[in-house]
DNA sequence: ACAGCCATGTAACTTGTTACATGATTTT
DNA sequence: AAAATCATGTAACAAGTTACATGGCTGT
């Protein structure tokens, strides 16, 4: 749905033909979510076939796509209704987590402690860019911020989860110390 | 991905056939996160295709699926490699920020705050739930944890957007402060 | 007999995604 | 002329998702 409404987004500012779509779209959002150009092709077919765009006589041999009324309406729609109603989308990493401590197969502070390193490093790197950021480009600005405001979270979930795990063995422990450390081969 | 690996973690524990993976896959998630039956089916024939599970013979009519040595060694992949390398995945919300401020199609603080409204709202649920929640379901509240500290992220992140779309909307204003409630029709 | 649940399955569809083919124009 | 770049497109696939069909078994 996000790549749809991003073209539909790009086209209701002015008609445009595929690579200049993809292009913008990428500037918009600093290229850090690139867009192969193939998909602005069938993403485009797939609008036309919707009929929230339709094709226009292009001055060359580019092929002009406009925004219709129903794209018009369809987006604006987009806008105004907040994103992900319903139930939240299934995470990864918790289904990860979750599924860790079903059985013995995984130790899940394995799993936290893989992820958090990950995180923390891509924090750094999100740092640095925001660092070097033009202070002018808010779309960019926003964008970044999103993505150290989330890791962060996610960071201290992770602290979170580990600190609740070690509680727990501890209290384990407490009741049945001598198995600490035991481990399943293989 | 996520709900190939899921079946195959609880596969990993023991072997089963269809509505009980369903109702596994829903118990360990405490029904957040829901699972049409089908797609149990649909996911296990997937699995099967790529040689991570196998079919045995069930006691009675129901069809026994067992992970397969590839499954379990792609499993333990899974868990070891953290989620989401490369490139970060597309955030809708965020996308249709960034869109919004491209043009005067549509305010950019209308979108912040349909989406404020919402997820000050979700939060409050899942704090209620976390309320009621059973303490010694570990995965349950790791989960909801999960799900508000996200939330809490994405309230302080709007209220920074807002925050310096006002601050530029204050500082345009000491230049052409005449123009402040223009509005395009239609 | 029939309502209801358990259990399996599948056809059909959506969005995202890429690898590849094709031709035109421009640069070197 | 060869290489690069612009531009369009398509075939093919993955993964998620659901609506619907089918059959067996159980209780009333």
């Amino acid at each position: 749905m996000s790549v749809q409404m991003s073209l539909l987004a790009i086209l209701a500012d002015a008609p445009g033909y595929g690579l200049q779509l993809r292009n913008e779209f990428e500037t918009r959002t600093g290229s850090i979510w690139s867009l192969n150009v193939g998909q602005v092709y069938t993403t485009l077919a797939r609008l036309e076939r919707d009929g929230f765009v339709e094709q226009r006589d292009g001055d060359g041999a580019e092929k002009l796509y406009a925004i219709t009324q129903a794209g018009n309406v369809r987006l604006r729609e987009w806008f105004a209704e907040p994103t992900q109603r319903g139930a939240p989308s299934r995470d990864e990493l918790v289904l990860k987590l979750v599924m860790s401590l079903g059985s013995g197969e995984v130790d899940p502070r394995d799993v936290l402690q893989a992820e958090r390193k990950a995180a923390v490093q891509s924090l750094q790197e999100y740092t640095r860019l925001k660092r070097d950021a033009d202070d002018t480009d808010l779309g960019w600005f926003f964008l970044l911020d999103s993505l150290i405001f989330q890791k962060e979270a996610r960071v201290r979930w992770l602290d979170a989860c580990e600190e609740r795990l070690k509680r727990g063995a501890a209290r384990r422990k407490e009741r049945t110390p001598e198995r600490e450390t035991e481990e399943v081969g293989r």
